[in-house]
DNA sequence: CGCTATTAAGTTGTGCGCAATATAGTTGTG
DNA sequence: CACAACTATATTGCGCACAACTTAATAGCG
């Protein structure tokens, strides 16, 4: 890509980072829509499944939430759909009816095992080696940190 | 985290890679949101004005569609939000009535002078060198060169 | 020329993301 | 106990993404 003769060559969509990342992100989610094909998961609903498999016991909306960096007006309806599907449970909780409650379904636990190949299937169709994966990983993850401290500054 | 003793420890959230990616792009967004204040201007919409100042003639929209990897029917209503804006406008092909030639009003021209520091602002909310910028922009681009071989493998 | 295949853009429907707001439940304080 | 402040979730509205489909125009071919 020729940018020479620019008034603001800075702004050349190839010399950005930006773009890549999104072009990434959108074409991993596509990747995603076959590897789940099968289980009726989507990507985001699959992270979400992560969290509740990880975490092993019942989880807040917030505390899905925080580990996600998702919000209410995401999560609601991607749960109720989740229910729907019949993956998770949601109930108020007796303690506290402000809270509601996420767990998971017998469906939804074996759902784990269905898609235990997934991670391994992604590297293969990324491309890279899984040490160029873990590195990439933490560099995005220190991107992140830096984003939101300038985000809220 | 602690992965031991999960029966699939390859489905721990902070292990993969495309959590990260995924959080990457909307911090980025969110940034945008900041960064493009003043603009009105998206970030989609703001990735579609550089493919217009950097090309400085009028673009089909397949052609705006090839360069960011976006088909009609997501880029037809953002084009129309661009016009309602003002920044460009919409006229059929006269040779080729099927096309839709997109081209930039000179309040859309004006714009590209508004936001020449947004990559600069950008660079430093993510902490990172113009280097190593650079260098995660060719791992992320050969990350989606693989990824579309697979998808359509 | 007439007809089919192809191409370009638009439309429809679903599912995110997220800001802003609403609602209901809980906590803390006097 | 009353009541204001706070917390958790839900709702609304908008703008993407994208698959599937529709409509209109052009190209190609006999």
């Amino acid at each position: 890509m020729d940018v020479s003769g620019r008034t603001y060559p800075q702004l050349a969509l190839d010399l950005q980072l930006c773009f890549p990342l999104y072009a990434a992100t959108r074409a991993v989610t596509k990747r995603y829509v076959t590897l789940l094909e099968g289980t009726g998961l989507t990507y985001p609903q699959y992270l979400v499944m992560l969290v509740l498999w990880e975490a092993d016991e019942p989880l807040t909306v917030t505390a899905l939430g925080h580990r996600l960096r998702l919000d209410s007006g995401t999560l609601t309806p991607l749960l109720k759909r989740l229910e729907a599907a019949g993956h998770i449970r949601r109930e108020r909780d007796p303690g506290d009816e402000r809270r509601v409650l996420v767990s998971l379904t017998e469906a939804g636990r074996a759902l784990e095992e269905q898609v235990s190949g997934v991670p391994q299937q992604l590297g293969q169709s990324m491309g890279i080696s899984r040490d160029e994966a873990l590195a990439l990983r933490d560099q995005l993850t220190e991107l992140v940190d830096h984003l939101d401290a300038a985000d809220s500054a």
